[in-house]
DNA sequence: AAGACACGCAACCGCAAACAA
DNA sequence: ATTGTTTGCGGTTGCGTGTCT
């Protein structure tokens, strides 16, 4: 899986710039140097912190492995569903999917992307009908729906609810220990909302989250029974319209 | 057991936008 | 207004590992 950590014939060469894979020293000055010092520019932070990298180099390996805010756990069935509902949407905007996907990242989500969606479309589709379209490999247009070209994805301009959200006053929900069931009546906010939800007996308080609740840690997150289902109908009404538009 | 192939993922590349001088 | 630098993004590549034959 990993890559060996040096690049023969890149490494020898002094105080010429590192390529390939990160070794654990690399990492942890890195880690020491942003974590102590923040980041003025992504140069200077390669030169602090004493290593032969690019500027490019250590932002790509901050963003994408050294965030203590990263998950580490494979992506979830959910999460898959909803990077397929917002590529239909946005198309390949990564870096947007990613934003409204804590702790993850784009690299990750396009990673995924190219190497499980899609072939799991491609398959459906020859499955589907034999020999078809499935010459056209491009995910949005696939054949389904009609979703939005790369070129020009469809605003959105409604606030629909994600997620549900456990907040409990900082007490972790724990991995795994969060699926008892949990009744809540869905709600079509146009901004968070909250609403009450028996757990287990106790009540509880639970926000809707939506695209701009960006700042909850992931693992706060719980299932809403339908809100996925509802958000997607939602969100596919309103791409049709704003694309009449 | 060994070679071929497929898969997953880390990292690079090139480009464009944003920003500073 | 122009030029140079930095940052951010999406596409692509290349390598290690797992699976199949």
């Amino acid at each position: 899986m990993a890559r060996k950590p040096i690049h023969a014939g890149v490494e020898g060469e002094a105080n010429k710039e590192r390529k390939g894979l990160w070794s654990p020293e690399e990492d942890e000055r890195l880690f020491t140097q942003i974590t102590y010092h923040g980041v003025s520019t992504w140069s200077s932070v390669a030169q602090l912190a004493g290593l032969r990298r690019s500027g490019k180099s250590c932002r790509l390996r901050w963003m994408n492995y050294l965030r203590p805010d990263l998950k580490k756990e494979p992506i979830s069935k959910r999460e898959e569903e909803i990077i397929i509902s917002l590529q239909r949407s946005l198309g390949n905007r990564w870096s947007a999917i990613a934003a409204r996907m804590p702790g993850r990242t784009d690299n990750e989500i396009k990673n995924y992307w190219n190497s499980r969606i899609r072939k799991r479309r491609n398959a459906a589709g020859k499955a589907g009908h034999d020999g078809g379209d499935s010459t056209e490999p491009a995910p949005a247009a696939a054949g389904d729906e009609e979703g939005p070209t790369d070129a020009a994805p469809a605003p959105i301009r409604s606030r629909f609810p994600v997620f549900g959200c456990q907040l409990l006053d900082g007490v972790g929900s724990g991995s795994g220990e969060s699926t008892q069931s949990t009744t809540i009546t869905q709600q079509n906010a146009t901004d968070e909302s909250e609403a009450e939800a028996s757990v287990d007996g106790e009540s509880n308080m639970l926000h809707f989250l939506t695209f701009d609740d960006l700042d909850y840690s992931a693992d706060l997150l719980v299932d809403v029974p339908g809100a996925m289902e509802a958000w997607e109908s939602e969100l596919c009404s309103a791409s049709s319209m704003s694309s009449l538009s």
